[in-house]
DNA sequence: CCCTGATTCGC
DNA sequence: GCGAATCAGG
């Protein structure tokens, strides 16, 4: 992919933003983290500065030998994103609880005489999708508060554990629930 | 392990 | 100029 205009535009306008590179890399599409980060620096953009300023003194430069790459390597579309989660950590704090209220989704389920929770969701958008994130779509898709699970899916599962059943129901289990 | 930005240097 | 490889750190 070439450096547009446009997409320089877009990548300084994330940048400032506070996006991560390898947030901005998946919203302009066809490039690495490490691309947006080389052109952030040749830029002469402001990096992300850290508070004291010493900046982890002493860097050993380089190895040594040149580049082994293969050469025969793909290049990957670069779709990788973090995703903060809750974890259970004990935070008491109120500072965190901007505006949940439309974040339980009614999912068909109970039927059987087992309950189920349903997880709550991460609002996560297309571009914040990892190979870990659950990717159950939520809400219409025309809609602007439509949205993906993004909970963490097991292995290399697109679905987290709740949305793996709903996406794969064994026909037995799927005869009771009718 | 996941991720972050920073740097080097072959292309 | 570009960006993969590599690093250091959270």
């Amino acid at each position: 992919m070439n450096w547009t205009d446009e997409r320089v535009e877009k990548l300084k306008k994330l940048w400032a933003e506070g996006l991560s590179a390898s947030q901005i890399a998946a919203q302009l599409g066809g490039v690495s983290r490490n691309a947006v980060i080389g052109k952030v620096h040749r830029l002469n953009l402001p990096g992300r500065a850290k508070a004291g300023g010493t900046q982890t003194a002493s860097r050993p430069k380089r190895p040594a030998a040149a580049t082994p790459r293969p050469s025969n390597f793909a290049a990957r579309p670069a779709v990788t994103r973090t995703v903060a989660r809750p974890a259970g950590s004990a935070l008491p704090k109120e500072e965190l609880d901007t505006d949940f209220e439309t974040q339980s989704e009614q999912l068909p389920v109970p039927a059987n005489g087992n309950k189920v929770v349903v997880p709550m969701s991460r609002r996560l958008e297309l571009t914040e999708l990892t190979e870990r994130t659950c990717k159950w779509p939520i809400g219409d898709p025309l809609n602007d508060d439509f949205h993906f699970c993004g909970n963490e899916s097991p292995d290399n599962s697109p679905y987290c554990t709740y949305h793996q059943r709903l996406a794969y129901q064994p026909s037995a289990e799927r005869r009771r629930m009718r």
